[in-house]
DNA sequence: TTGCTGACCGACG
DNA sequence: CCGTCGGCCAGCA
């Protein structure tokens, strides 16, 4: 990553390096950029992370608690459900089974 | 330039 | 346990 890359570039980065059949939160990624608090910011990244050329694995990134709080951003409500099981991720009720398991945090793993 | 909004999070009653 | 509130900061009308 580029020191004068934005803010979003940053958190793309960093979401493209999450390992298939992982996930991460916001608040993880909002930490690893120096943004810690600001998770909100992560959310509204991924929202534009749509007119980025290169694909955003939005679907890998949850919330603390391993819910799927951003699926109804997705074309359908089921994709990021989809992308998930087929990536291996097992998803109950709109939530990540074992998420502490699969849960990546960028600050250990980088 | 100002103000509203948001895919979050933690604290409080 | 559940609803509410404040803080966080970048985009957009």
């Amino acid at each position: 990553m580029k020191a004068d890359d934005s803010f979003f570039d940053k958190v793309f980065s960093v979401v493209r390096l999450i390992p298939y059949g992982r996930a991460t939160s916001y608040g993880a990624i909002a930490e690893y950029v120096g943004m810690k608090g600001s998770s909100r910011m992560v959310g509204w990244a991924m929202n534009a992370s749509h007119s980025q050329a290169l694909p955003v694995p939005a679907h890998r990134v949850v919330n603390r608690n391993g819910d799927l709080t951003g699926k109804h951003h997705f074309p359908s409500p089921n994709l990021m459900e989809e992308l998930l099981k087929s990536e291996g991720i097992e998803v109950v009720d709109d939530r990540i089974v074992d998420f502490k398991k699969i849960f990546w945090n960028p600050s250990e793993e980088l």
